[in-house]
DNA sequence: TGAGAGTAGTTTCAAATGAAACTATAGTCG
DNA sequence: CGACTATAGTTTCATTTGAAACTACTCTCA
């Protein structure tokens, strides 16, 4: 009895997660020069300001050294502003430049847009499921 | 208006299949020597014999590249057999060995095991509504 | 037939990745 | 205090990745 790999979860989720992925930065990366950990970073500051490298690294379930030389990345090209917390001098706090809001900007709508016409696929109890289902996956992962 | 990445479908779907995806080749990476290009390409063999690397390319979604080098690397352990195509020469035809086939089957129930208790966080009608959706999502981009 | 276009698969090379080691700072407790 | 452990972040280095070029073969059609 072999394992239908096209019904097979993992798999599934993969492809479709990495499709999803490399469609969506065919809108950014070009036009902005962003990469998708870069936009991960911006996406993440762009909701919270002031926050660690670390936090992000929480956020975005990226690696430490991805997360490090995104921002490092970001930082060169001004889009960023970093300043050393004067509490706790290990850590930095991120925030999004002027730069770098505009680009945020200028991206969140194409994510939204490219959201909507996949969402648009699904009648709205479909999507609520497909949510709720998501959330219940992802529950199980972040307690254990 | 600041995106909410935690909400945002193609972020979840990436986090969430990334770690997946990892937390399954923890069951057999180490165990059996086998990244997880090679299982994938495990995993279509044990399903469909005598086809093409470019056969598995598409049923994988992987790239040309890492199927030619993952296969190489299954052939130097002799768990695979290639047969240059009688019929169009440049075609291989790859199906398990006895060894491959050997640890197709050790790996099966762990794979399956680790999706049941995965779908074991979901009722049937979730689990049914989530292999909908994805349904739905994965036709849209198939068909461009 | 045989020149040009196309496909299967591999190799090369430059870029991205991540584990492990490292730097610098902070907190703990004898 | 001062050694010890822990955390934030970076650097190093070996591995993985994939785009582009390449080889080898097949197909088309003049």
């Amino acid at each position: 009895m072999p394992l239908d790999l096209a019904g097979f979860l993992p798999y599934r989720l993969s492809v479709l997660a990495n499709t999803l992925s490399r469609e969506l930065a065919e809108l950014y990366a070009a036009r902005f020069g962003i990469t998708i950990p870069q936009w991960r970073i911006l996406a993440v500051l762009g909701q919270h300001t002031d926050v660690s490298a670390d936090f992000v690294c929480a956020r975005t379930a990226m690696d430490r050294v991805t997360v490090s030389r995104a921002i490092a990345g970001l930082l060169a090209r001004r889009l960023l502003i970093r300043r050393v917390s004067a509490a706790d001098r290990r850590c930095s706090q991120l925030k999004l430049s002027a730069a770098g809001s505009r680009i945020y900007a200028a991206i969140v709508p194409l994510a939204r847009g490219y959201e909507s016409a996949l969402l648009a696929e699904l009648a709205p109890a479909e999507r609520d499921a497909l949510t709720h289902a998501l959330s219940l996956l992802e529950q199980r992962l972040t307690a254990r």
